[in-house]
DNA sequence: CCAAAAGTGTTGGCTGTACACCCATGT
DNA sequence: ACATGGGTGTACAGCCAACACTTTTGG
C-alpha cells in the first residue's frame, strides 16, 4: 500500500458542456421463417441516408420511457405486443450529432406478425446472414442481437416468443437450428428440452406438416425464464 | 396463417413530443478488499437526495460519449485508467425528470485505487452486501452489477482488474470468493484456473502472507477475454 | 512448537455428444 | 411404393464436485 501523493481535485461544474441529446430508441426485430433467421427491415423515406434499408426506430415521445417507445415501435411494425423484448446497448456514435440510441431486440413469431402496410418506410423481413448494406451502424447493432440470442438459447426459454402456443418438438428444433446456424441431434435435443422442464407436451396432437401426427408441446414459462 | 386486416398506420410526426433528455452517467466501481466485494459511492452535497450516498456519475460534457464519460468519472474518483469497464444498463426512470442515465461498472485493484481527497461528495469503499441506503434506484443499479459480474466471473478473465499484474492462487482465489460470497474448494480452484489457461506462472516467487513463499502467477491477457 | 498458508490426486456422478433404425401417414 | 417426418436408447468422454494430508516458513 504506498502512500502516493494527493491527485486530481473534482472537476468544476462550470465545464459542463451541452448535457442534452436527442435519445432515440431502435429494434431489431427478429423471427424465424422457413428455416432462416430474418431481421426487420425498413426503407428509409427520410435523409439522411435516404432509400437504404434501416432498423426501425424513432424518437422517444414526451416522458415516454426507453421500453415504452421500443414496445410502441415494435407494435407499429408489426401488430404484435408481448413478446420477448430485451436492452441490447446504448449507442452515443452512430451518428456524427452524439444523439443516444437505445437499442432494443424482441422475437416475434411470424405466424402473427403482419407487417404494417405503407408506401413509404416499408418493412420487409431479411435473412440476418444476407441482408443489404444498412443505415448508420446498424449492421453492428444486428450482430450483437444476434449474439445476444445465441448465448440466451443455451441457458433460457426465449424462443417461446418465436413459436405458436403449442408446437412440434420438430418445429422447435428448426427454429433453433435457424438461430445457430447449425442442425442439431433430434434425440438428444428432445432429451435436453424435455429433462430440462422447459417444455411440456400438451394432450393434444397435430399435423403440421402433411404427415404423420406429431405430439404438441407447450413452454412452460410464456416469459423469460434462465435455467 | 390467417388474413388479418390491415391494422395501424404510421404514427405521424406531429405527435412527437420531447425528444431531449438530459443525459448523465453512472459508475458502479467494484473492487475487493479485505475478502469483501466494496462499491465505490460519493455522499452527494447538492439536492436533491442532499447528504445520500450514492453511485458516481454526471452529466456528459459537449460530444463526449457514454463510454468516454465513464472512463472520466472514474478517473476523477478513483486515479486509475486502463481497467475492465463494461456499460450495463440504460435508464430513463431513475429520477421523475425521465432524465437518461446509462450505467457502467468498473473494477479496479484496491491497492492501484487512490480515492480523489475532497471535502464535500466524498468517496469511500462500501461492502456491496452491506451499503447505507442510496439515492435515486441507484441500489437495484448495484444488484444488477453485482449479478452481471458474478455470471461474467465463471467464463471470462474480469478478475485481471482487481489484482495486481502478479499474484498468488491464493489472492486470486479470495477475490472469487469475496465475488461469489462463498468459498471454494483449493484444489479444484487452481486445477480450473491452470487447465483453462486463464492464468501462468511467473518465475518469481513472493511473500505476498508472512508465511511460505509462493509461485507468482499473472492473467495471459489483461484484456477482456471469454471462454 | 505453533499458526498460517502452499501445494498436491483420485473417485464418482452427471452431462453432453455421437450414432441408426423402425413406424405412421399421405400422395 | 415411396417420401416425409415422428419417435426412440446406448455408450463413451469430459467436466465438476467432493474430499485430507504434508510441507514450509515466520513468530
Amino acid at each position: 500500500m504506498p502512500a502516493r501523493s494527493p491527485h486530481r481535485s473534482s472537476r468544476s461544474a462550470a465545464s459542463r458542456g451541452n448535457a442534452t441529446r436527442t435519445v432515440a430508441v431502435l429494434v431489431v426485430i427478429l423471427t424465424v421463417d422457413e428455416g432462416r433467421l430474418r431481421v426487420l427491415l425498413i426503407r428509409r423515406s427520410a435523409e439522411p441516408h435516404r432509400d437504404d434499408w434501416s432498423l426501425p426506430g424513432g424518437l422517444l415521445l414526451h416522458d415516454e420511457t426507453f421500453e415504452a417507445a421500443a414496445i410502441r415501435k415494435l407494435e407499429e411494425e408489426t401488430g404484435v405486443a408481448e413478446v420477448f423484448l430485451e436492452q441490447l446497448y446504448t449507442f452515443s456514435d452512430l451518428d456524427e450529432q452524439g444523439s443516444v440510441a437505445v437499442a432494443y431486440f424482441a422475437l416475434v413469431d411470424i405466424r402473427q406478425a403482419l407487417l404494417a402496410e405503407r408506401s413509404d418506410w416499408l418493412p420487409a423481413w431479411f435473412p440476418v446472414a444476407d441482408h443489404p448494406e444498412l443505415a448508420f451502424k446498424n449492421k453492428q447493432v444486428v450482430g450483437y442481437a444476434l449474439s445476444r440470442l445465441r448465448s440466451k438459447l443455451d441457458y433460457s426459454n426465449v424462443a417461446y416468443s418465436l413459436l405458436p402456443e403449442e408446437f412440434t418438438l420438430s418445429q422447435l428444433q428448426g427454429t433453433y437450428e435457424a438461430i445457430l446456424g447449425r442442425a442439431l441431434d433430434k434425440r438428444n435435443f428432445r432429451k435436453r428440452m424435455t429433462s430440462v422442464g422447459l417444455v411440456e407436451p400438451t394432450g393434444r396432437q397435430g399435423s403440421v406438416a402433411r404427415h404423420r401426427p406429431a405430439q404438441l408441446y407447450r413452454f412452460r414459462e410464456r416469459k423469460p425464464v434462465v435455467f
